[in-house]
RNA sequence: GGGCGGUUAGCUCAGUUGGUUAGAGCGCCUCGCUUACACCGAGGAAGUCACUGGUUCGAGUCCAGUACCGCCCACCA
């Protein structure tokens, strides 16, 4: 019987799947083959086709990644190698970013640990050991993308201090100078004493603190004497947070409606150690019912103070140095950081007897987001953007749906910071950065240029250049980042690339930077380029520990994307952050996922060798790939095909609705719980029947190669390293290419609900059997006799499934009865009996006189089951609203699941009398 | 102070436009080394879909409100 059945029982497949051993090796094929970029030699892209094209979110050259840049790359990949497969031009661009500030913090704790500091240094040396430093890390990401499987077009690799950035940095803020949009003027900015810089507001991070609110007397002046009033009582009594701001006070505030005051509106209060005399001045921002209804007013170190400020035309007071001491006030505070001073000035307004009371206050402080200093607000005069036209250009693109953005509710909190957008303070005190191409002339005038030699004379008065200074600061980190679509591709050159592929498809990053970067992408990319940088956002969520946690480095819960592919492969990493994903919603964690497409990868590997081993003899080894014969299929070839197919077009649609969580169920429920668990298991009995013909049993297999080729392509985007080293294995078809990567996408086929149905039937009494046997603790290894009647309209399929029924039931012999009224007459004993939908069965046990407990009680459950279910579909049925309100279809099911279900009972019933 | 998200099995999460018996992974229980796979197979237990009310023939799904958790934005010093 073996000779005509006999099978290759080797394969080029190892036996175990050690994703180690070949996961590198895939990568150097597709970069030998040239198959990333849109236009390598292996693309296979068909140039009719319209471009995707996606811009890599350049991750900061800060040290390695971590498991959240896995998943980015993840997604950006698999909706790459989508369109990829599809034919589409295809463009990945990946980059880096120099992380201006983040960097230069990382690299001041490195070089403080060799007793070195940014002063120590000087600017140049301190960027000479940046440039060694982001050398180093530069490998190490780059690196890390490709363990990762990204299919980036590395010939195009980008970085934002590159000189094509330089170029459109100072291209872009010339014309935004030219156009209006830039100026440099005075202002409040938020200053951190760690970093040194000015940080946009963005970079704040309010944190809730337990701190005092201070109760300060302030003197009312005599205005006859100029001197404060004899009477010590005289006086007006303010709250603060903050008493080494006392310094700085230009005025006092009261709400204009406060009777407490309205007398003392339009005096002058003397500020205590500066003995400087401020009017009392009413404003209604002041809250009557907060401390004592009488505010101080410090405009050069408060945000709310400064609009106060500038609306009554108050003078500005700067009181603080870079390092957030009292500077410049002319009292003994001068030099004492900003929380010594407040000591003194508590103990000495004490000494006084003006400090009036002390009580503990919830407050919410700003903290620099990299160094966690707290920031002080600071006059200082810098370079803005004006964003009022921006945005609103930008909020047009959205709300006309040019560009969208996914999960949809972000465009409320859009709409929300777009509409309440405030200019963006550019300029930053640091080193590590794009310098802004702006020279001033001894006489003041600022001339923008962007010529990389900066202007040739003053454009106000003409004075030459060599006496033209540059501004020393350098642009915010992100002004760089929000050129990224257009800069990469050859932005302000009107290159090929940016031609061909820019508007991008699809910009995917985390909701935690849409301001930050998105907004400025869009809002830059509109103004410069006349068109949006992307059709398309895509918000992922954010990747948290298994406890919930935000990953960080200082709080060590940090994965390791490396450990975690040399531990189980790329595949099951990329698996597991696309499985449990869904948009904009964060997602945790841990090992157990992992392991859990581990287990996949495992299982597919292990059904790909099973096919392959099981190969007809009558096929030769290297055949190609060619569709089964129609019409030798049998019931579970065809359902084979059509799960197949059914899974072909859920992938299609989570694709095209960006729900890739869904593509990997469909993915995962189709190759293990249907094509493994029942497609292989159905197949193996055909491959093995001597007494089928050759013909038949070529078209089992290549039934099973089909099946498996679709599923190969359609799982290629999530999980590509295996399924190349899978697919490589398999026969080609004569139009195939070498590489999956390059393959084209399946086509879902027709669906054969005929198959699908007559397989569920079995399906569903295989189980029932088996279940019947385990209930009734029937030895698991043993066959038992079955009786089995089946129903006119299943006898042409059970013909064909015979003996894979047998096989799956262990049920043997395995006997049909003429009619139920048969089976019924044969029952009693010890059978178990199963009734499973059209089909019914009795399980032949031998031996024992009676329906044994269990077996009786399994039959009761399901009865009762049924009953309960029946009584449900009846009670909706006579609702005579239902019958007349519900949609003919949704009555008509009804009506069948009723019958159903009566059917269903009554013989349940039979079986237990 | 606004706005958003979450609340579904012991744990982590799906659940598309309201429509038969709410699903998966992990974990748990019982069997099984049946010639692809023990990273496996077969079977099983387990959910008042946070709470209250409403709309509807019908609500996990829509509406209103409540509670708790989390996030974003915000000029009560």
């Amino acid at each position: 019987m073996t000779d005509t059945t006999e099978a290759k029982t080797t394969t080029d497949l190892p036996k175990a799947y050690h994703p180690a051993d070949f996961e590198a090796a895939i990568y150097e094929r597709w970069l030998a083959a040239d198959v990333f970029a849109p236009d390598g030699e292996g693309s296979r892209a068909d140039e009719s086709l319209p471009p995707f094209t996606i811009i890599q979110p350049p991750p900061n050259i800060t040290g390695s990644l971590h498991i959240g840049h896995a998943q980015r790359t993840t997604v950006e990949d698999l909706m790459v190698r989508h369109a990829r497969m599809l034919g589409r031009p295809t463009l990945f661009l990946p980059g880096l970013d120099h992380a201006s500030i983040a960097a230069q913090v990382v690299l001041d704790r490195i070089i403080a640990k060799a007793g070195e500091s940014r002063a120590s240094l000087g600017r140049e040396r301190y960027l000479e050991r940046m440039q060694a430093f982001v050398a180093e890390t530069r490998e190490v990401i780059l690196g890390q993308q490709r363990r990762v499987g990204g299919s980036c077009d590395w010939s195009r690799l980008r970085y934002t201090m590159d000189e094509g950035s330089a170029k459109a940095v100072r291209e872009a803020f010339a014309r935004l100078y030219r156009d209006g949009l830039a100026y440099r003027a005075e202002g409040l900015i938020n200053w951190c004493p760690g970093c040194r810089t000015s940080v946009s507001d963005l970079e704040v991070i309010p944190h809730p603190e337990t701190g005092s609110l201070w109760s300060v007397r302030y003197h009312l002046v005599d205005e006859a004497t100029g001197e404060p009033e004899a009477d010590p009582d005289a006086a007006i009594t303010v709250a603060t947070t903050r008493p080494e701001t006392i310094l700085g006070d230009t005025a006092v505030a009261v709400h204009p409606d406060d009777e407490r005051y309205t007398g003392l509106v339009g005096r002058r209060v003397r500020i205590p150690f500066v003995d400087r005399d401020v009017p009392v001045i009413a404003d209604p921002v002041v809250e009557r019912e907060f401390g004592t209804g009488a505010v101080k007013i410090t405009p050069g170190h408060d945000k709310d103070d400064y609009e106060t400020g500038r609306r009554h035309g108050l003078a500005m007071l700067s009181i603080f140095d870079d390092a957030a001491a009292i500077a410049n006030t002319g009292t003994r505070y001068d030099g004492m950081d900003r929380y010594e001073a407040r000591q003194a000035i508590l103990a000495d307004l004490a000494a006084r007897g003006d400090l009036v009371g002390e009580k503990p206050h919830e407050l919410v402080i700003g903290r620099c987001e990299r160094s966690d200093d707290v920031i002080e607000p600071r006059l200082k005069t810098q370079w803005f953007i004006r964003t009022g036209p921006l945005a609103a250009a930008a909020l047009e693109a959205t709300r006309s749906g040019r560009i969208r953005i996914l999960p949809e509710r972000f465009e409320k909190t859009w709409e929300h910071w777009m509409t309440n957008i405030r200019d963006w303070n550019v300029s930053r005190q640091l080193w590590w950065g794009h310098r802004i191409p702006a020279w001033q002339c001894p006489d003041g005038h600022w001339t923008v240029s962007a010529e990389p030699g900066g202007p040739s004379a003053c454009e106000t008065c003409g004075r030459p250049a060599a006496e033209l200074s540059q501004d020393p600061d350098i642009f915010d980190t992100w002004f760089s980042s929000g050129l990224w679509p257009f800069s990469t591709l050859g932005w302000p050159d009107d290159t090929p690339d940016l031609r061909r592929y820019y508007p991008t498809s699809v910009m995917e990053t985390g909701y935690d930077i849409l301001f930050f970067w998105v907004a400025r992408m869009v809002m830059l990319g509109i103004h410069l380029t006349g068109e949006i940088p992307f059709h398309t956002v895509y918000l992922s969520g954010l990747i948290r520990d298994p406890y919930g946690a935000k990953m960080s480095k200082t709080k060590g819960n940090v994965v390791d994307p490396l450990g975690m592919i040399d531990e189980t492969g790329a595949d099951a990493v990329r698996f597991a952050l696309v499985h449990g994903a869904t948009p904009g919603i964060d997602q945790r964690f841990g090992p157990a996922k992992v392991e859990n497409a581990r287990n996949f990868a495992n299982k597919l590997w292990n059904a790909t060798r099973f096919v392959l081993g099981s190969r007809p003899a009558s096929i030769p080894p290297d055949a190609l790939r060619r569709s089964p014969d129609a019409a030798l299929l049998g019931p579970a070839e065809r359902w084979i095909l059509s799960r197949a197919a059914a899974a072909n077009a859920d992938v299609d649609r989570g694709m095209a609705e960006f729900q890739f969580a869904e593509v990997t169920r469909a993915l995962y429920d189709g190759i293990w719980s249907e094509f493994c668990d029942w497609g292989l298991e159905l197949a193996k009995v055909r491959l093995a029947d001597a007494s089928l013909d050759d013909a038949t049993r070529e078209a089992t297999w290549w039934t099973l190669v089909s099946a498996l080729d679709t599923y190969l392509r359609l799982l290629h985007p999530v999980m590509p390293f295996v399924t190349e080293q899978l697919w490589g294995a398999l026969p080609h078809a004569a139009d195939d290419p070498d590489l999956l990567i390059v393959a084209r996408w399946p086509a879902a086929g027709e669906r054969d609900l005929e198959a699908e149905a007559e397989i569920g039937a079995f399906v569903e009494l295989v189980r029932g059997i088996r279940n019947a046997r385990a209930e009734a603790r029937v030895d698991a290894a043993s066959w038992l006799p079955v009786r089995l009647y089946v129903p006119a309209s299943l006898e042409t399929s059970f013909g064909a499934l015979r003996t894979a029924i047998e096989r799956l039931a262990r049920a043997r012999p395995l006997e049909t009865v003429a009619d139920r009224a048969a089976l019924a007459a044969d029952g009693g004993g010890g059978a178990l009996a199963v009734v499973a939908g059209d089909l019914e069965a009795l399980v032949m046990r031998g031996g024992s006189a009676e329906v044994g407990d269990a077996d009786r009680a399994r039959l009761e459950k399901e009865l009762a089951e049924a009953e309960r279910y029946l009584a449900a579909a009846r009670a909706r049925l006579a609702n005579e609203a239902f019958t007349s309100k519900a949609p003919a279809a949704v009555v008509e099911g009804a009506k069948a699941r009723e019958a159903e279900l009566a059917d269903q009972v009554e013989r349940l019933k039979a079986r237990l009398v």
